[in-house]
DNA sequence: CCTGCGTCTGGGAGCGCTCTCATAGCAACT
DNA sequence: AGTTGCTATGAGAGCGCTCCCAGACGCAGG
């Protein structure tokens, strides 16, 4: 008996394999499954058969080795996501609309995700590591001073952020809200509402989304005359727990509402007023940012401010392979809508003070 | 004036560049950045040395051409996710748990996650299309009975799913938790309290987390020797909303308790019972599956299941790792330990009827 | 008949790595 | 001096694709 050997039968095929079995070359089966021009029908008729027959699908590293395009872009979100947002749906929302885009125009999504133990530096560095591996990248929730954007510019490797940048931003293509003019309408409501003493928790002040909501709702107080008070603005990390406990610091200040940064901290100072036997809204206000799906099931229900999250990452991905195919190579920043949703925690419906 | 070519200064450096530089050849620097034997002191420190200034990395390409391995494992996540598990943090903890292991070994997390427009299908075409970029596989929420699973057998692409299999059980490596064991504890712990027209609200039947809750369910019900009565057992497809309507609609069956397959279930049945003008728990006990962040702070804040779900991705990633590495090659099955977590929505303080 | 010009096909080079094999150098024994 | 064994290095082939170029073929016009 022959000792033949029993090859996988999971072995796979290549172009080669494939060019025999129709019985043509290498380069029209090329030719074929690129879906090129300069193939007669009959012809790719038959390698199309031979094709779907076998199962065959082109070696990805092989075809990306030459072409130098993996059509896989990366997605990196450096914090792990506890610290950062805690319960809030937002980077599943954001992820969700990246990941649209990607099936549709036939990309795949890596996801470069912080690990708890791990520092954002070494994921950085396994990024530029590999950066060839992607054909470019969405930044979310990243300094703007850290090396990896310096890094990125200078390898030229094409990226999108999802935060307004803090440096260089004439030079970085970005979508975001605009922060800034949302928080001051939503401070603006407060005060039409005949409120005075607003207070703010803030998101942290080094992302440049807690930074602008802060910018925006000092600039309310300052267009409707009145006092801006440092004292009134406290630093509520995005965290509901941190939010529960500066807010019971705040409460001796006697603040007739409150601005908070994030729904999540908006619930957590509620939270404390409630405890402390004060009402929402009749005693203070409350008013979030984000418009999180718990929004609408607290009591009172909240009042926010609702961002379009998964347009965020569905605009970023979009621009991105725009900017990777060559499409669109300019500098874009895009600015996306905001929408005050009234609830009931500001009061709507009982006009505590007349105006 | 010559006219000189200004060639992109971010163009990448190969191995032949790098050996020349340290005058060695392509060989020697391989053996270096692969960390090999048979390399003198002298020479692996003065290759270091250019590789470090120049910024070197090996082609991820090239280098998986060769290699057959990429150290990118994929994580399928074939529905969008607000349709299955709603606000809950349960796909980002399972994703963190995969991702914590993924960065500790080197390895990138490609993902491929369902988009609510495109169906699993195509979804599934592009993974096997693309399964020569992967070394393996981590499946979520996926039907043990579809194609999907046969092809990546036959094709002897390594993977491992966070359910229990529906088929081929035997054959599969999965890692979840110990669903019936744990339903059943819970719904003995109402019987323990005294209830005794305990109703259910399933999550989906054709999850497997959400079938065996049931199947515990009524095995607690049988071994306490109570009554199964099918109109108690009603689909609220894992969603807050499906279950506040299917509660009301309980309701005029009189439970004295509801076993609800997740917490955002049981949330909805509260607010169904609350807003009828019962009392939770002093005329309906209600208990949930999850543990979700929400569960401890609704009111009453809510008595329930406490699973490891970032344990689970853990766990599956160093799983599929290990099989990749070949250190174990073999089919392996995991249950994690679950933990009844004792809160107020049982009325334990209170104890409604002597035993 | 040749030439020109489209359409279609095949062969060869080369992308940047790894891996096998050959070989040089050197020390320690016969 | 020859043999053995180990360390250290280099050369060559080849992974599976794309892309460039050469050439075959058919058909028009001179």
């Amino acid at each position: 008996m022959k000792s033949e050997k029993t090859r996988s039968n999971s072995k796979n095929l290549n172009l080669e394999d494939i060019a025999r079995k129709a019985g043509v070359s290498r380069s029209t089966v090329s030719r074929v499954i690129n879906n090129e021009t300069y193939v007669s029908p009959r012809t790719r008729e038959r390698v199309m058969a031979v094709v779907e027959k076998e199962g065959y699908a082109p070696n990805p590293a092989a075809r990306s080795l030459v072409t130098r395009r993996t059509r896989i872009i990366g997605v990196v979100i450096p914090t792990s996501i506890q610290v950062m947002f805690e319960d809030s749906a937002y980077f599943p929302a954001l992820l969700q609309g990246v990941v649209d885009v990607t099936n549709a125009r036939d990309y795949a999504t890596l996801l470069w995700w912080g690990s708890s133990e791990a520092d954002e530096q070494t994921l950085y560095s396994r990024i530029m590591q590999q950066n060839q591996l992607m054909d470019g990248l969405i930044l979310a929730s990243i300094r703007t001073n850290d090396s990896l954007i310096t890094r990125l510019m200078r390898m030229k490797v094409p990226f999108v952020t999802v935060e307004r940048p803090t440096q260089f931003e004439s030079k970085i293509s970005y979508v975001t809200v605009d922060n800034v003019q949302a928080a001051t309408h939503a401070v603006k409501y407060l005060v039409k509402l005949g409120r005075r003493r607003i207070a703010t928790i803030t998101g942290s002040l080094n992302n440049p989304d807690g930074y602008d909501r802060l910018i925006g709702y000092r600039q309310a107080l300052r267009e409707a005359g009145l006092y801006l008070d440092e004292t009134m603005e406290i630093d509520g990390e995005f965290r509901y727990q941190t939010a529960y406990t500066v807010m019971k610091e705040l409460l001796p200040k006697q603040p007739d509402a409150i601005f908070a940064g994030s729904d999540m901290m908006a619930l957590g100072a509620m939270k404390a007023i409630q405890e402390a036997g004060l009402r929402v809204p009749e005693d203070i206000a409350v008013i979030g940012f984000d418009d999180v799906p718990l929004a609408a099931q607290s009591d009172p229900a909240l009042t926010t401010v609702n961002l379009p999250v998964h347009e965020r990452g569905y605009v970023a991905a979009a621009m991105l392979l725009d900017m990777i195919e060559g499409k669109n190579t300019e500098v874009r920043q895009v600015l996306l809508p905001t929408e005050l949703i009234v609830r009931e925690s500001c009061g709507t419906h009982l006009q505590p003070v007349a105006k």
